[in-house]
DNA sequence: CCTACCGATCGGTAGG
DNA sequence: CCTACCGATCGGTAGG
């Protein structure tokens, strides 16, 4: 769990294409992390289209192909399961966002450039296709317990340490009119939501939000 | 349900007070109606509090003095009592939404006048006390059927259906820049998201939070 | 990781 | 609206 799946984008969509296949042990290649793995994804995928609730072990189970007690050798709880789905998000979408930044470091150091760069990996994290940890995380937080809510709120914190100063710095120039903590908050908003109407299959695309969602919030240049 | 309940603003606090006490019959007033809605409202508050699947029936009948069997007297499923929170919730949104244009009618014509009054009314049906309704509907619609979704999604048409001349104007006179459409969604998602992290014990009060969103959302005068 | 299983809870109903 | 109840499902476990 410490070193974050690979990028989830274009990972998890291969890997739902074969869910039957039994793991290709290529070389010295162990199960154990895999079956580990496989579960969260399951889970995630299924907790994000049908609710945490809704959801029950043995679907997760007969989702990768174990009988319905198996889950419970990988995870003590379906809660464990559930903040393990949330903290791979987390940790996955604070790298990935890492790499967003550095990729685009050539340059761009100002304010504006770099908050299109948060906001088009955000979108990312939220609606790439396989990308259900987030949802999950954001719209299931009512059932981890506090103490994984801490955890989380903190992995939250890093995530959200970038857009601090990028926002303080709109905020100084006159680009972001608002209160910069409810602009934060009201931003994240925007975007958060976005998990509830975004249809793949319809016309806007991921760089269609960024620009649209930058055009809302950053006032014109005078 | 036709005629709306009194605004669950200043209703719905005064109610909870007083859970144990047993409707008084002043006048011929029946119960039939009273049990029911009572029942809405106690469901709104167990459905937001712990979520659809996680509130039993038996939790809702207890919350209002019943048995575990008697709610099923007064709807025939849990779902067609979650149904009933989030119509009722809408058709409530959309008749305090009405009062608040009535009120601000006398001269406020101009766009960003409206547009706060309907941000700021928005922020009261999402956050006023005892307003648990249109929290339940954004967050437990996974739980209803199609054609129910289609119900609702008429009624939040209508709710909407203000606010669409108004963004068009404000875009027509470059005071939003992004997209129309986008920009509504965008905007209802930064505002919906507030049911999420919104403290009413916190600093910020529901005009900080307009002023906030107006101050986002639109470009300054040149 | 499977087999076999348990106790608890849940939505819903019959019959008054 | 209560009493008494049912069938189904669920999270989880022992023992291999």
């Amino acid at each position: 769990m410490d070193k974050p799946v690979a990028r989830a984008t274009d990972a998890d969509t291969a890997a739902a294409k074969r869910p039957r296949g039994r793991p290709r042990k290529t070389l010295g290649e162990r199960d154990d992390g895999n079956r580990r793995v496989e579960l969260i994804r399951a889970a995630a995928r299924l907790f994000r289209k049908k609710g945490f609730d809704a959801t029950s072990t043995r679907d997760i189970a007969a989702a990768v192909g174990m009988q319905s007690g198996s889950p419970f050798y990988h995870f003590k709880s379906k809660g464990a399961l559930l903040y393990a789905v949330m903290e791979e998000g987390m940790r996955s979408a604070i790298a990935q966002q890492g790499r967003a930044l550095q990729k685009e470091e050539q340059e761009t150091t100002d304010p504006p450039g770099l908050l299109r760069v948060l906001i088009r990996n955000h979108f990312d994290v939220l609606l790439g296709p396989g990308n259900d940890f987030i949802p999950v995380m954001l719209y299931e937080s009512r059932a981890i317990t506090p103490r994984q809510r801490g955890l989380l709120a903190q992995l939250q914190s890093e995530y959200e340490s970038v857009w601090t100063p990028v926002l303080a710095a709109l905020q100084a120039s006159g680009r972001i009119r608002a209160d910069a903590k409810l602009a934060r908050l009201l931003i994240f908003g925007a975007l958060n939501w976005s998990a509830q109407w975004f249809d793949r299959r319809q016309s806007a695309t991921l760089d269609d939000l960024a620009d649209a969602a930058l055009a809302l919030f950053l006032q014109e240049i005078p």
